[in-house]
RNA sequence: GUUCCGGUAGCUCAGUAGGAUAGAGCAACAGCCUCCUAAGCUGUAGGUCGUGGGUUCGAUUCCCUCCCGGAACGCCA
């Protein structure tokens, strides 16, 4: 049919001649041309067994691809300041970002997962003015909550840290830098340890401050004004990013001196390209979708390419409580955080959920039907297949029956419900380099639910116990074969598979 | 006004190198447990794939118009 324009020909006039020019192949036991142009081979059955085999002797290496090449990859996600909760945009990234770092090591990248702590700027000022107010309240004294401070009940819980660890020290004298220090470590803690129950681990915390204290920040606003890159404006100094196909040219040092956050932001990427890695990725939240083609320029000046930078656009998570959208702002503290998504429903359905739905979906996540359904949750349905293939080989031992798994032909499993199943294990490796190259992780929770689905079929409508040693030896051998690939697939999305539900 | 996302079943979403009858979960309806876990299975119903054009043998998919929703357009981060 892709041939049908540029032969000139009916497509099936096309195929005919394609089929009668096909040589002998001992695997294809027949072709047939189907309309509108459609080639159809069928293949000898016992070819689709020898997956099997494989996967058996593979195990949960079944699948890993080499298109990384061993490239060196550095995925930022999260990179939530350290001035209150995660909240579920957060989560988003959370997810999104482990799944896809896990997809891509199996792959065959190298990758590390980093966190960029902001700890430098000017909200940490706000945090720390924040946690004094809120102090001085404990004694009594009457402090306003500076405007653009933060209104968490984690703010409060520092504070009253604070009380406990110092007294009434600082009503005498200056305690910002206590509130300050303690306020970042405590509450970077904090986003840790619910990142942690999350099935979220970082290779790499970087502070902000860092950037600072190393002069990095300096060195690099050197570099770019000796390069040429910078030119004076109205008393701030501008960078040339139109020359990399922004569309204006944008301020990195302001006419009073301070830097705007491009500079540092800069200044970070240059570090992570020192550090020796091929391709950095970025995921962010859509409301900087602005900010990647200054970014972007800002890293050609430094020495990267073109696409040494990838962003990928998280679209925002509306969340709905009683039929009304609540909006997400960490400043007010009211927003829905991710502690309070894994107490309601697990963290295992949470990951499920987000793991389910492309990067650019607008996500809606009404939080009483989540609670309420979380029963009949998408998630248990995948983990339930699991539990069940497992369930069966406890039933085998319970009998005590000496399973042996089949090494050669399989000649006892000829169902149509099992090509369904092998069809779906073969699958699998493809499967891992589509998602790992485009990056949509998303196909991982399809193909979870699609194995699953066909193993509950499969499972209603044939016994794996029976009589016969041998073909209660096949079946089990492509249960086992389903459980590995269903249970590294679970992994990649960071949910877990239990023996029993 | 410009840029980036999205608009597919009642609801939440899959489905792009253009292909056969557009799918899943939830919700609805009808069945299935003396048998390895019914958190399951089988079946029914539900769609002008936002609109209007174009390219093509063929468009949910590619191009253009318009409509609706979200986001961003700062010497804030």
């Amino acid at each position: 049919m892709t041939l049908a324009k540029t032969l000139r020909k009916n497509p099936m006039a096309i195929g005919e001649e394609i089929i009668a020019s096909l040589e002998e192949n001992p695997i294809v036991e027949n072709v047939e041309l189907a309309r509108p142009g459609f080639i159809n081979f069928f293949v000898d059955k016992s070819v689709f067994f020898t997956v099997i085999s494989e996967i058996l002797s593979q195990k949960e290496k079944f699948g890993d691809g080499t298109i990384g090449e061993d490239r060196r990859v550095n995925i930022e996600f999260v990179s939530a300041n350290p001035t209150g909760s995660l909240h579920v945009g957060h989560a988003r990234g959370a997810a999104a970002g482990d799944t896809m770092a896990r997809i891509m090591k199996k792959a065959g990248f190298e990758v590390t997962k980093e966190f960029y702590v902001n700890d430098g700027g000017k909200q940490i000022e706000n945090l720390a003015k924040s946690v004094e107010a809120r102090y001085k309240q404990l004694f009594g004294i009457d402090a306003a909550i500076p405007e653009d401070g933060y209104h968490g009940r984690e703010i409060r819980a520092i504070a009253q840290a604070m009380k406990e660890a110092h007294g009434d020290r600082f009503l005498k004298e200056d305690g910002l830098d206590t509130f300050r220090e303690e306020g970042v470590k405590r509450l970077l803690e904090g986003l840790k340890e619910d990142l942690f129950a999350f099935g979220v681990e970082f290779d790499v915390f970087f502070s902000e401050k860092s950037l600072y204290e190393e002069g990095e920040v300096e060195k690099t606003l050197e570099f770019l004004q000796n390069e040429g890159h910078t030119y004076k404006h109205e008393g701030a100094l501008f960078l040339k990013t139109t020359a990399f196909g922004d569309e204006k040219d944008r301020v990195v040092v302001k006419s009073d001196g301070h830097y705007t956050y491009l500079l540092p932001d800069i200044a970070y990427h240059k570090n992570k390209l020192s550090r020796g890695f091929d391709l950095l990725i970025d995921i962010l939240g859509g409301d900087h979708h602005g900010y990647i083609p200054r970014l972007k320029a800002g890293i050609r000046m430094v020495g990267g390419e073109d696409d040494t930078l990838e962003v990928d656009i998280l679209q925002m998570v509306k969340v709905l409580q009683d039929g009304k959208e609540i909006k997400m702002s960490k400043r007010s503290g009211k927003a829905i955080t991710l502690r309070d998504l894994i107490d309601a429903v697990g963290s295992d359905a949470v990951r499920y959920f987000f793991a389910k739905h492309s990067l650019n979906t607008h996500m809606d996540l009404d939080l009483d039907l989540a609670i309420k359904q979380s029963n009949d949750n998408p998630v248990y349905y995948a983990q339930y297949a699991h539990a069940r293939i497992m369930s069966v080989f406890r039933k085998a031992q319970e009998e005590q029956y000496d399973i042996e798994f089949v090494n050669d032909e399989f000649t006892h499993l000829d169902h149509e419900k099992v090509y369904d199943l092998l069809d779906a294990l073969s699958e699998y490796p493809a499967l891992i380099e589509d998602a790992a190259k485009t990056r949509n992780f998303h196909k991982v929770t399809n193909y979870i639910h699609d194995l699953a689905q066909k193993l509950h079929t499969l499972y209603s409508a044939f016994p794996f116990l029976v009589d016969k040693k041998r073909a209660r030896n096949e079946r089990l051998s492509l249960l086992e074969a389903v459980r590995i690939v269903l249970k590294d697939a679970l992994r990649l999305i960071g949910v877990d598979a239990p023996e029993k539900m």
